[in-house]
DNA sequence: ATGAAAGCGCTAACAT
DNA sequence: ATGTTAGCGCTTTCAT
């Protein structure tokens, strides 16, 4: 057997695990039993000074930390919630997004016992990522970004409580607790304001379409266009990347008959359609004005800075917190939850 | 109480936790024990065809999914090891160091039974991350970027197999793993290049000094110009940051006397120190040439492209895992492991 | 306030 | 090849 025997683990080198003190050899020295101690260590009720001073100096004589399997074990909670990313790796970096949304739900969680466990599960073979959530290792679990297939999200939700971020692109919704930007209002609000500065050729660049966050953009991009009484212009999918941004762009050019406007539905292409029309030599915002979606860190690096819609992102962590973690108190917090979207005027338009 | 109990569990509504089927239920659907649903479990071995078949179709039927806070306490492993970054969330999504670490980890980790659990591990109030780790929550951890704590450090270490990102900033070094980018020669490499340019008033901009990679770099610079017979330029710090940077390449400037040549110790604060002398009209490469260190994604965003010591980041990453995975295999790999780096040229000098 | 006893769901000898 | 028997280290009734 690769494991030590707990006698002899402990006279190992310090390059293997040594095996832990045990709760047992706490009491041993703090005189006590095993009840008092466990009692110490979920707060110290019911427990005499005189024990609980005993305790804790023995635990901290004996550097004691409580083993968390046998604690789940028997307590049927980890205090551990898990941030599901179904992303590649370069994706999760690559898109301040992520970072936003972690920077709330870490800000939310440090005042809790909670710890977050982060998962970017990408192709994960054997679904390792989902028995993991699924085998009891969490109490909740978030999960963003989600173009993933059914079944997936649906056997963790069937598992451990969990909270969406967008909205769950399942069949049947009910039962499911989401946070939502809203998308349809954003992708209204960048247009009406292009159309509202007299431009009438306004074209698009859309995220995946498979995503929610991707089509309600560009709903409510068409919408605008269709109160106003314009033509839709030319949209094309720009998949949430700088290059395929640029990509579209170009198809867009390609296809004659330039536009006078684009509404971008995301920083991240924004800055590749940016990118290919100053190549070209067209100028924005004077030849074509450009509206981004987002708001990220993005948005104020580019020249010109870019006009863009706010999106939310922090303030989506710490809701999807709040909501996660008010289910697990026992609580019915709202099922949806939908953040306020709002453009940010800049420079390219 | 907050947790159903076991029956009541099974009633309840999927938005809470449903209490999973056991091992137990399986087995009696099987009409087998316990043990030959374990061994199925473990990989099917000793069991007959027949039995093995009923077991699976058992498994299936009911959806069973391990308890593995169960599974780790009786068995003592986990299958699960973390990587711990001791760094805010801004900066973690920021370094592009980080993407290429978890990519050469993940790569690795995938065709094995490990899972990579990742913890954003900043200032956390009560140690919640390592009394998680050393809990027996992982079987070994891989952490990077420390310029952490000792006694941070060391717990985790004496309590799981641990390796390095860079060398741990401990006391004894002995007994710790890790692997390593050779800094000082990449330090040396990029002052040597400059040298050979015919440079003579050589700068640098260093990372932080209470971390390895920002001292070793320095280091090298030191050394080539040194052998060089040249004084020491100027040696500002920026802190691993664009703004860092910048503000660096401000200080370097407001000292009079600029340099024509200008080692920085990565690569987003070479971004940082360019953008500045741009704006100030200083050109580069022709006025002032410019180094960077690391050939992160921004090295050739660059307008000119920047010039730079390539960090082999996910072949360190890949090597601090497959180091980790022998340990748990019970090998003995070798406790130091130093990876080359090298100069890329292309614009900036 | 404290201890004794009974599990939590699983793996791992040990028999057979 | 399979079942039986002990635990793994902790929490949690239930007595006292």
């Amino acid at each position: 057997m690769e494991h030590p025997r707990t006698t002899a683990g402990r006279q190992e080198s310090a390059s293997r695990g040594a095996s832990a003190t045990t709760i047992e050899e706490v009491a041993a020295r703090a005189g006590v039993s095993r009840s008092t101690v466990s009692r110490v260590l979920g707060g110290g009720d019911r427990v005499s000074p005189t024990a609980l001073e005993s305790v804790q100096r023995a635990i901290a004589e004996l550097d004691y930390v409580p083993n968390r399997a046998a604690r789940s074990l028997a307590s049927r909670q980890t205090l551990a919630i898990a941030l599901v990313v179904p992303e590649d790796t370069t994706r999760f970096f690559g898109d301040p997004f992520f970072a936003s949304i972690v920077t709330g739900i870490n800000g939310r969680l440090s005042s809790s016992d909670y710890l977050l466990n982060l998962f970017i599960a990408s192709g994960d073979p054997g679904d390792k990522t989902t028995n993991y959530l699924i085998g009891g290792n969490v109490d909740g679990a978030l999960i963003v970004s989600h173009h993933a297939s059914n079944t997936f999200l649906e056997r963790i939700h069937r598992a451990v409580p969990v909270v969406f971020g967008g909205r769950p692109l399942v069949a049947d919704q009910s039962g499911y607790y989401f946070v939502d930007v809203d998308n349809v209002e954003g992708g209204r609000i960048a247009t009406r304001y292009l159309v509202e500065r007299g431009h009438r050729r306004i074209a698009t660049i859309t995220g995946p379409l498979d995503m929610p966050v991707g089509s309600d953009r560009l709903q409510g991009f068409r919408d605008v266009l269709q109160e106003a009484g314009l033509a839709p212009g030319p949209a094309e999918n720009g998949d949430f990347t700088v290059e395929g941004g640029a990509a579209a762009m170009a198809r867009i050019l390609a296809a004659g008959d330039p536009p006078d406007a684009l509404f971008v539905a995301s920083d991240l292409m924004a800055r590749g359609a940016l990118g290919l029309l100053q190549a070209r030599g067209i100028r924005v915002p004077e030849d074509i004005a450009l509206v981004g979606f987002d708001d990220s860190p993005v948005a104020t690096d580019l020249a010109p800075r870019l006009t863009t819609v706010h999106q939310p992102s922090r303030e989506q962590g710490e809701a999807m917190t709040d909501v996660l973690l008010a289910r697990l108190a026992g609580q019915r917090p709202p099922q949806a939850t939908i953040l306020q979207a709002e453009l940010v005027i800049r420079e390219t338009a």
